[in-house]
Order: structure tokens, then C-alpha cells, then sequence
DNA sequence: AGCACGCCGACT
DNA sequence: GTCGGCGTGCTC
């Protein structure tokens, strides 16, 4: 696969990317501010400016009708642009600190390699109150976070003063005076108005506000999660040891646990690296400014399996990288898959840093907390960020360590607008800041290892596990196809074995974890009688049952309908769910182990803000015998009584035609088998129990063995007969329209286009136009061509003319290029 | 992408 | 007589 780290090496990139040289204007020629803007249109616009404004500063400008934020991206004397057509620079935000130029040349970047304008790349990477010209007076004043308090004595008289029928500002006065203080956030929640209320309050002197630096709210933050829960008097360390791989022995004082061989190695070379890094720094004389002389600093895949402590080993670099000598306030940058494993880590790294800023980035925060957090890392008050995929487009004036935990995670990828991968820009800009990266994974992604192989990344690899008296589960398979033909009853899709294993945990008190990447009652209602079955009148998809609310639902466009008591076409009253999802598994669990107390985790029970963590909660406490769950509960949960993991069905993902399937299923089982491991049973290492058809799979053979390495080199060498990814690059053109034979025309044309002499390149194929596999989705219809290279320079080059051949063309349809696509 | 302007159908 | 359907055209 194309990587974007492929193009950072200095023959080829450093020229390209390499800015503009600042032209500052000279004094009394009116100079011109190319700014860049949130439009799909790849131009920049110039506008005439008759202050004084340095690259990378926000500006607001006119656009249109309107009035739009952008960001300078050049300064220059002449404009292209008929001078009648210029337009004034409306402010320049002279507060905030212009953005950086390794800021602006990962956007450059980006923008090249994924074939969008740069303003499409940029703009969006900023959070939306900082592109908002009414904000910008009060951002730059909160430093922190904005605190609410009534104001001493003013008790009573703002009781007095809300009357009872203002139910949410009376709802906000009592939350007020029950807890002390509120954020922003916390206000809102309580009452939808809260920030014009509050405003008014504190006109009237009833309440006071207070802005808390973000040290001290870190604090803060500790303080009221204690409070929280003072029956826990544990409540923090075993947080602590639950998340940390291995961290058991969390009573001995961070930093002086004895690491294990593997950990101490990676440590060391991390080490290693920072130093060198550093040096290189201090020696470079400013005069050499973007010859990028100096070695790089290869990537680090450290290579662990579960439980080998790469959670120790993230938190011993990230210590070293902040205490780097050429620069006073270093920061880091820890990128984590989900937004469901940032409290986790970030609870760790609070308690192991206590007395650095940590702010966290993800799209799961209210926008004035994003724009703080963002500011923060901006003006490098927060010396770590902690945040998932959108974290790695911050600006980080001086970051001098990534670290990208689960590597090989598909959520890296951002699957619409700009399809960028975190971790492959995350690699990008170490290589052009020549710092570490830190690429965790006990399954890497088949891209990294391969690099690995090549000795283009340091494999640090961590194969004994950090804590003693935790050993690997035994994987087994249970062989669906033995049980039918011995006849033996599978009740449910459940089968005996499985059910034995979970009473067997039963009666030990001990919890049981069942694995199926499904979820809904069944995945389709079907009539016997004249074979109907529940469709999606918008999608080719079927509509799945959910039973808890009686509904049938159609995971791809959303849409919902009454479950049919009759069949719509013969009115059979027969109607019979096909297949299992976890609904369905839930109730047979129910009706086979009455007294159990079940769980279900997915993206259903779960779709209330913070009912997650309470159901994990829940299964932390020991008030859940069984949990039944899909991919969601795989990552990052560590249940320390869990000694049975079984996985139901895995066998859909074993023939797909998507030549990823495989390796995503093996990262799968082995993280959810990852989850048995760590609480040993009293008679040995928990188990995992996979029900299969196919139990001569190859995969399972590696997986029992826990190998990965052979897993990958047998997987490796299918990709390198096959001519598939890594071994070559792809791009995918897709097109989407009302009829698919207009998606198709385009994509024809498309191809017709590549094939003119002009673009025409042995080195590029080609494949021909296909309807994607989910052909119509939400009523349109979907088609793509995939274009591949095994030379990725050739690729690139291609795909920047063909682009442009393809904006001219008019055609009713939507479509848009995906480089380095995961699934095809 | 927004957000205009721009000409043709069912409503006060 | 107006509100509004989405066709096409532009944004420095």
C-alpha cells in the first residue's frame, strides 16, 4: 500500500512540500494574501491586505455573499487575479499565534497526497468556534476552562429570582448551588440556554466567572472522580491496573517497577532516539533551514502481545520526550483508536504526569471544549494530547514524540470527507520533524510488518508477558461441523461445548465473554411461505430485526419500520428471523441460564451518552455472569474476570472477497481472546472457544498457536503472489448517482480519459468499473474503479492529472478519489 | 460546498 | 397575483 510516509523521504518530497518562501510586502506596495478556504475548489484566493499579517495567520475574508474564515497561506506582490476582482482582507486575528510551518506543511501535504485543496484539508482541522470571527475576542481570554459559581451571598437571591415555572434555569440555579461550580458544559446540560442565563446572572452580580488554568483542572478533575465514588476507596490505582496491560504491582511508585527484558530494550532505543534527535536539532544552524540532511528517525513498531506492557513503555517515552533538552516545553502527541478508550488512558496518563497539562482531542467533545483543548496544544500549554484519529491535524509547535497505540486499528482511517489515515500522517510528520514514532500493536497492520521485514521500521519486540502469573488462553476450536454430523443439539447457534463452558463459569463464579460481530435480533425477517424477506426500499440491504424495540432497521441508511405481523406480499402470518445477531444470543442465554446476570454491548444498548462506561462498569463490579458484545467490547477493556471468551460466528469474514478480511478477523480474535488472558483461573489460563465450519482454516491454526508472525508471513506471501497491497499501491474512483448507469458512464469515461496519450503510464493499471458490493445506499447508487501502481510516485503523479482532467468533466454524478483505500 | 439568480406550477 | 421547485453558475 502507498503509504504517505513513502513520500516524506527527501528525494521526493522535501522540494514539493517545502512552503512558499515568506515574501513579506514591501512598504508601500499594496501586498496580496493568499488565503486558503473551506471549498472543494483547489485554489487559493487573493485578497488584497493593507496590514500587517505573517503566513499562517487566520483571517477573516469576503466570499461571495459571505463572510468566511481562512487561513494565509502565501503573501505575494502580483495576483493573478484582475485587480477589479480583489477583494480587502476583512480582519487578521493579530492574537492568535500564526500557525506553524510544520503545521502548514502536513496540511500541504495532505493535500497533495490525498488529491483535495488545501483549504479542504486545513480549515476543517481547526476547530469551528476559532473559524468564527465573533468568538475570537473572548477565546484568546480563557486560558482553561470558564468555571460558574454563585457569587458569595447572592444565594438566596438568585433563588429568589428564578421562579420555579423557568424549569431549566431553575434546574441550572440548583445545579449551581449543589455542586459548587459548573463548567460551560455541565451548565448546558442542565439547561439548553445556560450560556445567555449565565451571562445575565452575572450581569446581575449573582454569579461569578472564573477561568481555572488547565493544571489546576487537571487537579480538579482527580478530586471530583474521587469524590465521586467514596465507597471505592481503591477506586483510582485499580483503574489504573486494569487499563495498564500488565500494571499489577501499581503500588510501587511509577517509574521505578522493574521493566521485562523486551520493555526495557524498547525503552532503551526510544531513548536513544530522543536523544539523537535532539542533538540533531541543537546542531542545526538556522542558515540550512529546510535541507533535510540530517538522518530520519525511523519509525518504532513496537511489536507486544497482549499484556507485554506497551502501555508501560508509551508512558516511560512519553516521560523522556518531555523532558527533551532542546526546547523548554516539549509536547507529545498519543493517538488512541476510540473516543471509548481516551477516559482509560487518559486516567493513566493523568496519574502518571500529574503535574503536566494533558488536554484531550476527539470528536466526541462539546465544541467550546474542543476549541479550548485545541488552543491549548496550539500555544503549547498542553504538554501531552491525548486524542484519536482528528488529533493528529492539531497544531503542535513542539512536538517532539507520537505515539500511535493499536496501530493497525481500521478507525485510523477517516471514512468520509478527507480520507486521510491518522497513523500514516502521524509517520509523515515525525519523518519531517525527525522525532520517534511509536507504532503499538501486538497484531500490527500487514503494511507495518512488512516495513518491519524490510528494515524501514525498528521492530521492538515484546514477547514475554510483564506480569508473572499471567499466561496466554488456550485457543480452541469448537468444530460446528463434527457437532451436526454427531447430531448433537445446537441450541441457538449455541453449541454444547460452548454452553458447558459457560455453566462450568458459572458455577466458579467466574464471568464468561460471547463475541459476535453482529448486532439486532437477526440480520433478516424472511415468509416461508412465499419467500419475502425484509429488504431496505432504500439500500441493497436487508432490514434487520431488532426485537427489544420491535422494529425492523436498516443499518446502512438508518431507516426504520413496524415489524410486519403478516407477510406484505402474502399475508402469511409465518414470518421466521434469519440468523443470529447479539439480541437473539441474549435470549438464549436468558432462556438456558435463568439465573445469570446477562449483558449486551453494542452499538445499540449502548447508543445513550455514558451508558458504555456503565455497562463496563457493571462488568467491572461482578454484576454481569455473561457479556455478550460485538467488536466493542475487543478494545482496550480489560475484564479482570473474564476467564471464557467464545466467539460465536466468525466464519462470514473467512471467504470475503475483501482481501483485508482476514487480517482484520485475525487482529479481531486476538484481541477479544486478549480479554481471557489476564484473569487466570486458579487450574490454569482462561479459555477461548471459537465455533467454526472451517476449523482446518489456516487462520485458526495461527491463532491457537498465538502466531502471529506466521500469520503474516503466510498472509504476506498471498498479497505478493497476488500483486496485492503492500506489494503494490491503490486509489479508488468512486462515483455515486440516482442510477447506476450514470455512476458507471463516468467512471467509463474516467477510464477513457486515463488511457489518452498524455496520461497514458505502462506503470499504472487500471481495473475495470464495478458496482460496489452495497451497490445502492439511502437511494443512490454506487460505483467504483480501482486504479493501482506498484511504483507510488508513478501513482501520484497519475492521479494529480487525472484529477484535474476529471473537475472539468460535467456529469450528473457525486464522486470523489480515496487514496490508500482499506476496503474495496 | 454554499448561495445566489432564474424561470415555471398550486396557493392566499 | 405570490411562495417555492431545483437547474446552472460563481466565489479572489
Amino acid at each position: 500500500m502507498t503509504r504517505a510516509d513513502d513520500l516524506s523521504e527527501p528525494s521526493v518530497a522535501s522540494h514539493d512540500d517545502a512552503l512558499a518562501p515568506a515574501a513579506p510586502p514591501r512598504a508601500g506596495t499594496p501586498a496580496i494574501a493568499r488565503v486558503a478556504l473551506d471549498t472543494p475548489l483547489i485554489t487559493l484566493f487573493d485578497y488584497r491586505l493593507d496590514q500587517a499579517a505573517s503566513l499562517g495567520q487566520l483571517v477573516q475574508v469576503p466570499f461571495g455573499r459571505r463572510q468566511v474564515v481562512g487561513v494565509v497561506w502565501e503573501l505575494t506582490q502580483r495576483s493573478e487575479v484582475a485587480p477589479a476582482k480583489l477583494r480587502e482582507v476583512t480582519s487578521v486575528w493579530h492574537e492568535l499565534p500564526p500557525l506553524g510551518d510544520d503545521w502548514r506543511e502536513l496540511m500541504q501535504f495532505a493535500s497533495r497526497y490525498y488529491q483535495r485543496g488545501i483549504g479542504e484539508v486545513a480549515l476543517p482541522a481547526i476547530p469551528g468556534h476559532l473559524r468564527t470571527p465573533m468568538r475570537w475576542p473572548r477565546l484568546l481570554a480563557q486560558r482553561g476552562v470558564q468555571r460558574f459559581r454563585i457569587a458569595d451571598g447572592a444565594l438566596s437571591t438568585l433563588m429568589e429570582n428564578v421562579p420555579a415555572r423557568l424549569r431549566a434555569q431553575r434546574r441550572l440555579a440548583e445545579g449551581l448551588a449543589q455542586a459548587g461550580t459548573l463548567d460551560a458544559d455541565e451548565a448546558k446540560a442542565l439547561c439548553a440556554k445556560a450560556a445567555d442565563v449565565l451571562k445575565q446572572w452575572a450581569a446581575a452580580g449573582w454569579v461569578v466567572v472564573e477561568t481555572v488554568p488547565f493544571h489546576e483542572t487537571v487537579r480538579d478533575a482527580e478530586d471530583a472522580e474521587d469524590a465521586e465514588r467514596p465507597d471505592d476507596g481503591d477506586a483510582s490505582s485499580s483503574t489504573l491496573a486494569e487499563v495498564l496491560d500488565d500494571d499489577v504491582d501499581s503500588a510501587s511508585p511509577p517509574g521505578t517497577k522493574t521493566l521485562t527484558v523486551g520493555q526495557a530494550d524498547a525503552v532503551g532505543a526510544i531513548h536513544d532516539a530522543l536523544i539523537a534527535a535532539g542533538a540533531q536539532r541543537l546542531d542545526k544552524t538556522p542558515t540550512t533551514d529546510d535541507a533535510p540532511d540530517t538522518p530520519a528517525c525511523p519509525p518504532f513498531l513496537l511489536y507486544g502481545v497482549t499484556g507485554s506492557g506497551k502501555t508501560e513503555v508509551y508512558l516511560r517515552a512519553v516521560a523522556e520526550a518531555l523532558h527533551t533538552r532542546d526546547v523548554r516545553d516539549a509536547q507529545v502527541l498519543v493517538l488512541v483508536p476510540e473516543i471509548n478508550l481516551t477516559p482509560q488512558l487518559e486516567g493513566v496518563f493523568r496519574a502518571r504526569f500529574p503535574d503536566e497539562t494533558l488536554v484531550t482531542l476527539h470528536s466526541g467533545l462539546a465544541e467550546g471544549e474542543r476549541a479550548r483543548h485545541w488552543l491549548a496544544a496550539h500555544r503549547g500549554e498542553a504538554r501531552i494530547v491525548l486524542g484519536t484519529r482528528l488529533a493528529v491535524m492539531a497544531s503542535l509547535p513542539h512536538l517532539r514524540l507520537i505515539v500511535v497505540d493499536e496501530e493497525h486499528d481500521p478507525s485510523y482511517k477517516q471514512q468520509e470527507g478527507l480520507r486521510y489515515s491518522a497513523r500514516d500522517l502521524a509517520i509523515w510528520r515525525a519523518n519531517r520533524l525527525r522525532i520517534p514514532v511509536v507504532l503499538g500493536s501486538a497484531t500490527p497492520s500487514l503494511d507495518s510488518w512488512n516495513r518491519a521485514e524490510q528494515g524501514r521500521y525498528v521492530r521492538l519486540a515484546m514477547p514475554e508477558r510483564a506480569t508473572p502469573d499471567a499466561v496466554l488462553p488456550r485457543v480452541s476450536l469448537i468444530d460446528m461441523e463434527i457437532e451436526r454430523k454427531r447430531q448433537r443439539v445446537v441450541h441457538e447457534g449455541l453449541s454444547q461445548p460452548l454452553l458447558a463452558a459457560i455453566r462450568a463459569r458459572l458455577e466458579a463464579g467466574e464471568q464468561s465473554l460471547l463475541f459476535l460481530n453482529r448486532r439486532g435480533y437477526a440480520p433478516v425477517l424472511n415468509c416461508d411461505a412465499c419467500g419475502w424477506i425484509s429488504d431496505c426500499r432504500r439500500c441493497s440491504a436487508h432490514m434487520v430485526l431488532h426485537k427489544p424495540e420491535r422494529r425492523l432497521r436498516c443499518h446502512h441508511c438508518g431507516a426504520e419500520s413496524r415489524i410486519p405481523h403478516a407477510c406484505p406480499d402474502c399475508g402469511n402470518l409465518d414470518l421466521a428471523p434469519l440468523g443470529r445477531g447479539t439480541q437473539r444470543i441474549e435470549e438464549a442465554l436468558a432462556e438456558h441460564f435463568p439465573d445469570a446476570r446477562l449483558a449486551r454491548i453494542d452499538a445499540d444498548s449502548t447508543r445513550r451518552k455514558g451508558s458504555a462506561q456503565a455497562l463496563f462498569a457493571q462488568v467491572h463490579a461482578g454484576e454481569v455472569d455473561i457479556l455478550i458484545g460485538t467488536q466493542m467490547v475487543a478494545k482496550g477493556h480489560d475484564f479482570r474476570n473474564v476467564t471464557l471468551v467464545g466467539v460465536v460466528n466468525a466464519d462470514s469474514a473467512l471467504f470475503s472477497h475483501d482481501f483485508r478480511a482476514a487480517e482484520r478477523l485475525f487482529a479481531q480474535l486476538m484481541q477479544v481472546a486478549g480479554r481471557a488472558g489476564r484473569a487466570a483461573r486458579a487450574d490454569g489460563p482462561g479459555d477461548v472457544l471459537i465455533q467454526t465450519r472451517y476449523a482446518s482454516h489456516p487462520l485458526f491454526a495461527s491463532l491457537m498457536r498465538h502466531d502471529y508472525a506466521g500469520f503474516a508471513a503466510q498472509q504476506l506471501e498471498e498479497r505478493r503472489v497476488a500483486l496485492l497491497p503492500p506489494y503494490t499501491h491503490q486509489a479508488l474512483l468512486r462515483a455515486e448517482a440516482r442510477k447506476l448507469d450514470d455512476a458507471m458512464a463516468f467512471l467509463k469515461q474516467a477510464r477513457e480519459i486515463a488511457a489518452t496519450p498524455a496520461l497514458n503510464d505502462p506503470r499504472i493499471s487500471l481495473w475495470d468499473p464495478v458496482p460496489m458490493t452495497m451497490v445502492r445506499i439511502a437511494g443512490t447508487d454506487r460505483a467504483q474503479l480501482v486504479v493501482e501502481s506498484p511504483h507510488r510516485g508513478a501513482l501520484q503523479r497519475f492521479l494529480t492529472q487525472w484529477m484535474s482532467e476529471l473537475r472539468a468533466l460535467k456529469a450528473p454524478v457525486r464522486w470523489h478519489l480515496e487514496v490508500d483505500p482499506l476496503e474495496i
